[in-house]
DNA sequence: TAACTGTACTATTACAGATAGTACAGTTTA
DNA sequence: TAAACTGTACTATCTGTAATAGTACAGTTA
């Protein structure tokens, strides 16, 4: 499931809130699934707990997931608009970055053609 | 000239290297422009010598600058190109953005809008 | 009760960014 | 020529963050 690169320069434990997100993204993630436990992804990272926990910590406060003690790591019940509020706020990233390109010499037909080109792995299961 | 963040996480060379680069973008320096020497943003930023001569020896790595001893930092003649073929090799950083909002629930309009507002500072001074 | 869940805490190690101080090589200018 | 400037190199030191190690605790499940 998860993906780890212990010689990237992004922190493991921030390294596991992006794939969480980007997995909820792509619908392998749905609202109410169980994430595995601390001591499963210490197993199958080869990591210390603390640093599991530090993610999860991390998901909670981005209200992405409910960390409930003695039962687990849960995906929120409304991931879908935490989701959507979390991506407006990035949108001025995204300016900024077309904006870069753009001033660089890139032409906005291309930049647009790219965004036509996306297409959705999105996986509706309801 | 230069606006430092000591506050930032993002590192001072680093604000440095980010901000010479918008001001290519933005017309502000132009090829053959001499940069302020090490002592004297020194004197003006507030920061060691050897983070200005850490900044510019990125500038350098990157091929935005040609530092010469004796003489000083200049922007490069060639910066026109260089500046092209380093925001290409960005392009997948904008698409892997642009998917990421769009899977978030961001319609392609909305981004594509974004596109289309953009207004380019640069400035032509030949 | 036993085995699981997330969480908290301290101590330690490792690394990157930044500082401090010194020194050197090359250029400009008076 | 000499002084003052230019970028660069080097070592030592301090600081903050990431990660590890170990232990402990509170709550849930079977």
């Amino acid at each position: 499931m998860f993906t780890i690169d212990m010689q990237s320069r992004t922190p493991v434990f921030e390294q596991i809130v992006i794939q969480t997100e980007e997995f909820i993204r792509a619908g392998i993630l749905n609202p109410g699934d169980k994430l595995p436990s601390v001591r499963e992804l210490t197993g199958m990272i080869g990591v210390n707990p603390n640093t599991i926990s530090k993610a999860y910590g991390e998901l909670e406060r981005r209200g992405i997931t409910v960390s409930v003690t003695g039962k687990g790591c849960f995906i929120a019940k409304n991931i879908t608009d935490v989701m959507k509020t979390a991506a407006e706020k990035k949108i001025p990233e995204f300016e900024k970055l077309a904006k870069e390109l753009f001033e660089s010499g890139i032409s906005k037909d291309e930049l647009i053609k790219k965004i036509n080109s996306l297409n959705s792995n999105n996986i509706q299961l309801s």
